[in-house]
DNA sequence: CTGTTAGCGCATTCAC
DNA sequence: GTGAATGCGCTAACAG
C-alpha cells in the first residue's frame, strides 16, 4: 500500500460529520441556499485540515470531461511559440484547465508513431500556424484555429484568432516608402502557412500601389544561412533593392550577414526589416525595425475562444493587430 | 446527448460477443494463456472496427495513475526550454505519458493564484533549473531535478540530470588561454540558479590556475541591455580584459554591443564567448564561440529517469557533457 | 436543508 | 478459458 493515501471526499465528510454529497456541494460551490453556512464552513475547514484535493480522474470520469486542451504548434524550437503557450496556459489555469502541447504530427520521428499516445483525453484543441488548407482534421473535437487565417469554408466554421499581418506588412511598406524607398526585395519564408502567404500578398499589393515601386523576391527556410543566401541573391541581382523586407526576424539576421559580406552598411546602404519582434530583434546590431506580434495574447485569446466554444457559444473570429516598431535598421536610401 | 458517444469496452464486448473483462484482458495485453487466440483476434478486430479508444479518465481512476507528468521551468520565453520540453515529451509519449508544463509559481501574476489549478493530477514532476536550495517542495510526489545541481542533502536524494557546465567553462577558459588571453572578464548572470554558480566557480578556478591570470566580474540580468551595461563596466575599468566570458549567448550579444560602442572590434580587440548555443549564436556577427548544451537530451534523460523512478527504481545521477563550439568571436589578443 | 443512491468506464478478483 | 461482480472517487438525481 502507498505510504499515505490522499484523503478523499469521504474522509472529509467523516471529519466534518456530514455526508459525501454535502462535501461535494460545498466544495463545488453550488450550495447557494442548499447547505447552511455553518455546515459549509465546517466542511471547508475539514477539507483544509486534511489537505484535501479532489481526485481529477474521478471527476473527469463522472463529468465526462478532462479539463485539458491540446495546443498544437509546428515546433517549440522557434522562440515564437513559448509565449503562445504561456498565454493559453494562463487563461486555461484560471478556469481549472490544463494545457498539453504537441508539435505537428510528422515531428514524431520516433519509433512508434504515438502508439496510443495522441490520446483522446482532451476536451478541445488549439491549433496554431497550420499549413494552409489543413483544416478539418478535428472530427468532433471542438477546435480553434490560431494564426491560420480565416476559415473560408462554407457551413459552420471553426473559430479563428489571427494576427493582422496584412496591416503589419502595409505598415512596413508605408514606413519604407516614406523614407523614400522604391525598390524592395522580399526575403520570404518558404513555408506553407497562411501567415506567410498573407505577408507576401500584402507586400506585393502595397508595392504595386506605389508609383515607381518595384519588388523582387527570394524564398528561404527560416534559418540564418538559408536566409543569408536568399538575401545575397536579391542583393547581387539586377537593380539592387534598397530595402529588404524579411518575413521573420531570424531571416533578417541572415540578411544582415549577406549585406556585410557585400560590404553594405545597414541602414546606410540598405534598410532591413523583420517580423515578429522576438528577442533577437534587439540583440542584433543595428537593432531591427520589425512588427511586434502579440504572441502571448494570441494564446490567451485563442484559449478564451475555445473555452467559449466548449461552453456552447460561437465565438466570432478575432484579429489581433501587429505594431510597427521602428528601430535602427531602416533609413532613407543613399543618393 | 452528444452526437455520437464514443464506444466503450462494453460495446466492444457486445460486438465481439464476449464479456467486458475478456476485452480488458486482451486489450491490456495480459491474456497469455487465459484467453484463446481466436477470441483474442476476434476482440481486437471488433475494437478496430468500432474505433475503440480506452477512456483515460476511467483508466486513471481504476489504476490510480494519471500517466501525466509535470515539467516545471522558470520560463518558456527563454529559447532554451522549448527543446527541453520536446525531449521530455518525446520519451514520455513513447510510454503513453503526457507532459504538462508549468512555469515557476510566482510567474502566475494572475488574479487568483491557481485556485485549484495546480492540480495534483500528476504522477511525477520534472523540475528544471531551480533556484539553489529550493529542493524539497515535492512532498510525496516523485520528482527528478534537471539542471539544478547534484542533490547534496543526506538521506535519500532526488535523482538529478545535469550539464557538465564546469567542464564546459574549463573548455572555454582553456581555449582562451591557449590563444594567449590572461585578463578575463566574466559577465555573469545575476540569477540564483545552480548552473550559474557552477559556471562562476569553474571559471574562477580555471583563471586562478593560470599563471598571470586575472579575472574581473560584473553581474547582469539575462537581457541585452543589462548585459551591455555590465560588459561596458568591465571594459572601461582598469586593466581592461582581453576576453569577455559570458554566462549566456544573449549576454554575449550585449557584450558585442558594448564593444562596438567603445569602438572595439570582436574578435581583433576583444574575444567574447557565450554559453548554451541557442539560435542566436549563429545569428550574431561575428558568429559566437560558445558551449553547446544538449537541451533536448536533458529533457529526454530527465524523463527517462522519472519513468525509472515511477517504476520503483533509483536512477543514478547523470551528467550530460557540453561541447565547446569554436566560431569567429575568439582570437589571440592584440599586441 | 441534508443523506441515500446510482453509475461514469475500466481492471480485477473470484466463481464457473 | 470465460463471465459476473466489485469498487476506484466523484457528482447529480432523488428522497427524506
Amino acid at each position: 500500500m502507498p505510504a499515505v493515501s490522499r484523503p478523499t471526499s469521504k474522509d472529509v465528510a467523516q471529519e466534518a460529520g456530514v455526508s459525501q454529497s454535502t462535501v461535494s456541494l460545498v466544495l463545488g460551490g453550488k450550495w447557494s441556499g442548499r447547505v447552511s453556512p455553518a455546515t459549509a464552513r465546517n466542511v471547508r475547514s475539514a477539507a483544509e485540515r486534511l489537505g484535501y484535493r479532489p481526485n481529477q480522474a474521478a471527476r473527469n470520469l463522472r463529468l465526462g470531461t478532462t479539463r485539458t486542451v491540446l495546443l498544437m504548434v509546428p515546433t517549440l524550437s522557434a522562440p515564437f511559440f513559448g509565449p503562445v503557450y504561456t498565454g493559453a496556459a494562463r487563461v486555461a489555469a484560471r478556469h481549472g484547465f490544463g494545457v498539453v502541447v504537441s508539435t505537428w504530427p510528422d515531428d514524431a520521428a520516433g519509433p512508434a508513431d504515438s502508439p496510443f499516445g495522441s490520446d483522446e483525453a482532451i476536451d478541445g484543441v488549439l491549433a496554431s500556424s497550420m499549413a494552409a488548407g489543413a483544416l478539418a482534421e478535428f472530427r468532433g473535437t471542438p477546435a480553434v484555429m490560431l494564426d491560420s487565417g480565416p476559415d473560408d469554408r462554407p457551413g459552420d466554421r471553426v473559430p479563428t484568432v489571427d494576427f493582422g499581418v496584412a496591416d503589419g506588412m502595409r505598415a512596413i511598406a508605408g514606413h519604407l516608402a516614406e523614407l523614400g524607398h522604391r525598390r524592395f526585395g522580399h526575403v520570404a519564408a518558404a513555408v506553407d502557412q497562411w501567415t506567410f502567404h498573407a505577408r507576401a500578398e500584402a507586400l506585393a499589393a502595397a508595392v504595386a500601389g506605389l508609383p515607381g515601386g518595384a519588388l523582387t523576391r527570394a524564398r528561404c527556410a527560416i534559418d540564418v544561412t538559408s536566409a543569408r543566401d536568399a538575401a545575397a541573391r536579391l542583393l547581387t541581382g539586377p537593380a539592387r533593392p534598397t530595402a529588404l523586407v524579411c518575413d521573420d526576424d531570424l531571416i533578417a539576421a541572415g540578411a544582415y550577414k549577406a549585406a556585410r559580406a557585400l560590404g553594405l552598411d545597414v541602414p546606410a546602404d540598405l534598410s532591413v526589416t523583420g517580423f515578429d519582434d522576438v528577442l533577437l530583434a534587439t540583440a542584433l546590431e543595428p537593432e531591427l525595425t520589425t512588427v511586434r506580434l502579440p504572441a502571448e495574447e494570441l494564446g490567451a485569446q485563442g484559449m478564451t475562444a475555445l473555452l467559449d466554444l466548449l461552453a456552447g457559444h460561437r465565438p466570432a473570429p478575432r484579429v489581433l493587430p501587429g505594431e510597427l516598431v521602428v528601430r535602427d535598421s531602416t533609413a532613407p536610401p543613399r543618393g
